[in-house]
DNA sequence: AAACAAGTCAACCGCGGGAAG
DNA sequence: CCTTCCCGCGGTTGACTTGTT
């Protein structure tokens, strides 16, 4: 029932993205905008799925991508976060803008989850568990003569089953571009990495759910919202006023959360300040 | 140096929600 | 309402990399 089928049922390129692939997309993008990934494919002339188009540029291509390991900073806020939301990975993402909610889920899955198990703290809830558990034998111990690669990814225990589920609305994407379907945006944004610092940057975003319009102007970047005009003094500055976090931005955060900590009545305000981070 | 185990992360899959008709 | 379609999310996979023996 009205489901189109996926790439891996029409014959259509999958795995790595080769670098004329992500020039065709990052392409298509600029011109056209994101949105509209169905038919997205076919009109830049890739043979890939729309899914897959939007998950190349939603986690890899898109220019506001923060590059990096994350930092401490982040992982903090990243456990805490979890703490609270779940394996809510996009509304985490949204809260660290310039990082993918895949990224996240990797890093947690990858590194935190192991790093508050050796810690004595179940991952998953947060509480302590009985005894610490032991860093799964020491890195890379030699296991010859047991399974394989393959069978070991397939014979992966589930851990997780228990884990309770969290219901809460659907979170909005703090720095994602919000459009109506069927209606793209104009813009040109310049790709530095890969088309050249060549100037031209216009491009709509929705901050804090105002509207911006960026303008490249003679003396600098300016952007609006609403109708007032801010100027920018660089490139670097667009990061900091909207969409890459800030150590401000971490700091806020942070205070934010450890101020409902000291409080008494923690739990009612911790769900209040969980739900607010959904608006 | 080779073989193997373990870690990493980009990409895929399938489902659910919501908008449009 | 109901159906269809698209988008976005979270879970999972598997190719590739890195460390160990």
């Amino acid at each position: 029932m009205g489901r189109a089928p996926c790439c891996s049922k029409v014959g259509l390129h999958r795995g790595p993205w080769t670098p004329r692939e992500d020039t065709l997309l990052i392409k298509y993008i600029e011109a056209r905008g994101e949105g509209n990934w169905r038919s997205l494919p076919k009109k830049a002339g890739l043979l890939r799925c729309g899914k897959s188009c939007r998950l190349r540029w939603m986690n890899y291509l898109r220019p506001d991508i923060k590059r990096g390991n994350i930092t401490s900073d982040e992982e903090d806020l990243i456990i805490r976060m979890h703490a609270l939301l779940g394996n809510r990975w996009s509304l985490i993402a949204g809260r660290l803008p310039g990082r993918t909610d895949n990224e996240i889920k990797n890093h947690w899955n990858t590194h935190l989850s192991k790093r508050l198990r050796s810690q004595g703290t179940d991952p998953n809830t947060h509480k302590k568990l009985a005894e610490p558990v032991q860093q799964e034998g020491n890195k890379r111990k030699s296991n010859k003569g047991t399974s394989n690669n393959k069978k070991r990814k397939k014979s992966k225990v589930k851990v997780e089953s228990l884990k309770p589920k969290i219901h809460l609305p659907k979170p909005v994407r703090f720095s994602s571009l919000a459009l109506p379907r069927n209606e793209s945006f104009e813009c040109n944004t310049s790709l530095s990495s890969s088309t050249g610092a060549d100037g031209g940057l216009s491009a709509d975003a929705v901050v804090d759910n105002s509207w911006c319009n960026f303008k490249d102007g003679d003396d600098g970047i300016s952007f609006l919202v609403g109708d007032v005009e801010h100027d920018i003094v660089d490139g670097t500055d667009i990061e900091c006023q909207t969409l890459l976090p800030t150590e401000n931005h971490l700091e806020k955060l942070y205070d934010e959360y450890l101020q409902l900590l000291k409080t008494d009545d923690d739990q009612v305000k911790l769900d209040s300040f969980a739900e607010s981070l959904l608006l």
